[in-house]
DNA sequence: CCTTCCATGTAACTTGTTACATGATTTG
DNA sequence: CAAATCATGTAACAAGTTACATGGAAGG
C-alpha cells in the first residue's frame, strides 16, 4: 500500500527536509502515536521518491565537510500526495495486539501471576496516558483546522481515548479477577 | 518475536486441530479482534514448529481419501507456551493507524472532504460496535477465570472498548469541523 | 577530550500479504 | 450438479526490524 511512502510525502509538504529529520518525526513526535519508521526504512524509500521524481534534494554543508541531503516535494509529489489523501479507503483489519492474545490464553496462568502481569500492563499505561495528558497541556485551545499544529492535536487526543480505553479495559479485568478471587478463597 | 509460533501453539493447547482450523479461528472468531494470520503462514510455522517437536499430528481419513493432519501440542510445546505466556514483557509500541496518519494531514482536505471521510469512517466503526455488541448478547454473565470462554469474553470487551474510544474522538472531530464550519460561513 | 547528537547508508533477516496451485467433501 | 466449504501447500513480493558501518558537529 505504501503507505510509508504518503507519509513521507506528507510531511515534505510541510517543508523539506532531511531524512534524519523525517526520522524524528516518526521517532520523537505526536506522530509516532500512530506510524512509525527506522532510518533504515526511510533512506532507501527516500531513494524510491527519487526515482518517481516525486521529491528533489539539494545538498547542504554543514560545518566544513558534512553534507546533509534537504529534500522537497516537487508538484507531481504533492498531486500523488493529495490524491491519496482524499481517498476513501475502507476501515483497516484491526491490528494485532500480543498483550491481548497473552491474555486470551490466561486461563492457563495461576491467579497471582495474572494478577501480577495485569498489574505492569496497567502501570506502563497510566504512565504513557500522564506523559500525553502533559503534552496536550502545551495547547491552551484546540487549534484551528487548517494549522499545521491541529494534526499534532488530533493525533494526540486520539492517542489519550485509545489509552483510557485500555486502562478502563484492564481496570476492569484486574477487578473481576480480585472478586473472584475473594469469592473463591471464602468457600 | 515468534508470536505466531505462541498463538498457535495456545489454540493447539486448548485441543488438537488441523491447519484450516487455525486459520478459522485467526479469522472468523472473537481471537481476530488481536490477532490474525493467513493459511499461507500458518502452514509453513507448522512445519517449523514440527521441527522444534513442540507439536506433533495425527493422520485423519475424512472421506474415501481427504487426508488431513490433526496437529496437538507436545509435553515439550506445553512447556514453551506456558513460559511465553507469563513472561512479563514491556508494553508494545503503540500500533500504527493509516487512517488516523491520514487525519493528521487533513488540514490539506477541504472541509466537504474531510467530513466525508470522517462519516465513512464512522459509519464503519458504528457498524463494527453493533457486529461486537450482538457477539456479545450470547454472554449471559461473565465467565468464570478459569474457562475456556473467559479468553472469549475478554478479547470481545477489549474490542468493544477499543471501537467505542475510536467512535468517539471521530464524534468530537466531527462536531469542532462542523462548529468551525459555522463560525466561518457566518462572517 | 569526550559524549551526545547529527547524518547517511547497506545487509540480513523476520513477518505478513497476495497470488498461484490443487483437489475432496458436503449441502442444497 | 453446482456452489460453498474443507483442506494443504508454495512462490513472489512488500514491509519492517536489527545489526553492521562510517564519520562529522556541537556542547560541556
Amino acid at each position: 500500500m505504501r503507505t510509508l511512502k504518503y507519509a513521507i510525502l506528507g510531511l515534505l509538504n510541510k517543508k523539506p527536509m532531511t531524512g534524519y529529520d523525517i526520522g524524528k518525526e516518526f521517532n520523537n513526535k505526536d506522530l509516532a502515536e500512530f506510524w512509525t519508521a527506522k532510518h533504515s526504512q526511510i533512506y532507501p524509500e527516500l531513494k524510491k521518491l527519487l526515482d518517481e521524481e516525486l521529491i528533489v534534494y539539494q545538498i547542504e554543508i554543514s560545518g566544513e565537510i558534512l553534507e546533509k541531503k534537504r529534500y522537497s516535494i516537487t508538484e507531481k509529489g504533492k498531486e500523488a500526495f493529495l490524491n491519496w489523501l482524499k481517498k476513501d479507503e475502507p476501515m483497516e483489519p484491526t491490528p494485532k495486539d500480543i498483550f491481548r492474545l497473552r491474555m486470551y490464553f490466561s486461563n492457563n496462568l495461576d491467579g497471582a501471576t495474572r494478577l501480577y502481569l495485569l498489574d505492569r500492563q496497567l502501570i506502563q499505561h497510566r504512565d504513557r496516558l500522564a506523559h500525553l495528558n502533559k503534552n496536550k497541556e502545551r495547547y491552551d485551545d484546540i487549534p484551528p483546522l487548517e494549522s499545521e499544529e491541529f494534526g499534532d492535536y488530533l493525533v494526540l487526543s486520539g492517542a489519550i481515548s485509545r489509552e483510557e480505553a485500555t486502562i478502563q479495559w484492564l481496570e476492569n479485568f484486574i477487578a473481576y479477577c480480585k472478586n473472584q478471587d475473594r469469592n473463591l478463597s471464602s468457600l
